[in-house]
DNA sequence: CGTCATTTTGATAGCACTCAACGAAGGTGG
DNA sequence: CCACCTTCGTTGAGTGCTATCAAAATGACG
């Protein structure tokens, strides 16, 4: 696969290509391993030492209550690496669609980031835009059901380059735990985005056509 | 006043007591400096270079829309350090009661990780705890209005160090946006909470005795 | 004691959830 | 190729939680 093959330089890509950062790294690496969709990457609560690098398809950070009822912190989309929050991590990580993934020793990272100002850098600014992205997540949640969908779609669609159809790479279930509604009401607001002209479903129901970005960038407020 | 004589030293013991980089950060410090509540520390929009200590008090950073209606991101504890999110700082810092608070110049800091292992290491350390607090806060906010405010007074009882009797040192405005609630869901959440007998108002409002603390923390499941 | 800010309580309305049923798409086997 | 099944998404009706609006109570401060 492609993909697989691009794991390596993708690792690369991140951190630089000095020629011996380039050996250190590849020392650290493992994969590229594929997932399927819903396959667990890694356990709530487990002692991970691996960071992760998305080579394609998409993750996701998620947590399940006792009652049942789970919530997605973050979606990570190819390129984003993350991963180093603690010695255990506190949520679990899954495959939100089939994906690869590349797995970086964290240990042996952080030894490196201590000679490599470069790498120390990359981790310091990696974690400052998760920071970021939770912080306006935080703030998102607690807004209207049709802001928050409005909200998620551009910033996806951000992430994704920006095209005028926007393909939802996760289900709507993700889309809802991330957002904190239920699929109806995610599908309602869908729906309602779709009556005001803002953007129209297509047969494919992971598929979106922005009509009026203006529109959708309205509804975001 | 005592407090703010303990700025300088609270800066050196957050970053250890090296004489070569106490010497560093000495050069790098500002303050400390006193602001009364509600006081705005940085604005947003800012380009702002410092990083903030907080010495006593404490500080909220929040965002206002357009709408009117403000959102608390987070609220910084004495010792608390935080503030180095980019070049422009997406929220607003404000004094969430009378505090004193400490500067950091965020570019020589940034300089100083470069050759000071260690300090690299705390800036890292730092914001990653700050990622892990703003990542349960972002699953808190979509939770109900009762376990909201069971876990705020459960962390900030931890974080103040767990007496039985909680201060709040912020306003219920200022907790209420910070959980997504109005301030009359919030006083009915505590009302509902004082009825269940997990705690107990005092005259003034701005203190609560825990008297269940196991039945306070089954309400934030 | 009076004023102001803040908190609390009450009545009502609205938004999102729950429960239920339907529809659409994709996969499997005959 | 079609019938069947399963998964996923959509739509509808009714309920419940939280927001809104309004007013009273409490505490802080001069």
């Amino acid at each position: 696969m492609a993909s697989i093959a691009a794991g390596k330089s993708i690792v690369s890509d991140a951190f630089g290509d000095k020629r011996a950062l380039r050996q250190a790294l590849l020392a650290l690496q493992r994969g590229p391993i594929s997932f399927q969709r819903n396959n667990i990457i890694a356990c709530e609560g487990d002692a991970v030492d691996y960071i992760f690098v998305v080579v394609s398809g998409v993750l996701r950070s998620c947590k399940t209550f006792q009652n049942g009822d789970r919530k997605v912190i973050a979606f990570y989309l190819p390129g984003d690496l993350f991963g180093w929050d603690d010695e255990e991590s506190s949520f679990s990580v899954e495959a939100a669609s089939d994906a690869v993934v590349m797995f970086i020793k964290r240990s042996g990272l952080m030894v490196l980031a201590g000679t490599e100002n470069h790498v120390a850098n990359i981790l310091l600014a990696t974690t400052m835009t998760e920071l970021r992205r939770s912080q306006e997540h935080a703030l998102l949640v607690s807004r209207t059901a049709k802001c928050r969908v409005a909200t998620f779609l551009t910033d996806l669609s951000k992430r994704l380059g920006c095209k005028e159809s926007i393909d939802l790479p996760m289900s709507h279930q993700d889309i809802a735990d991330y957002l904190g509604l239920t699929i109806e009401t995610l599908s309602r607001a869908i729906t309602d985005l779709e009556r005001s002209g803002v953007l129209v479903r297509s047969s494919s129901h992971r598929k979106l056509l922005v009509q009026n970005r203006a529109l959708l960038a309205n509804a975001t407020s």
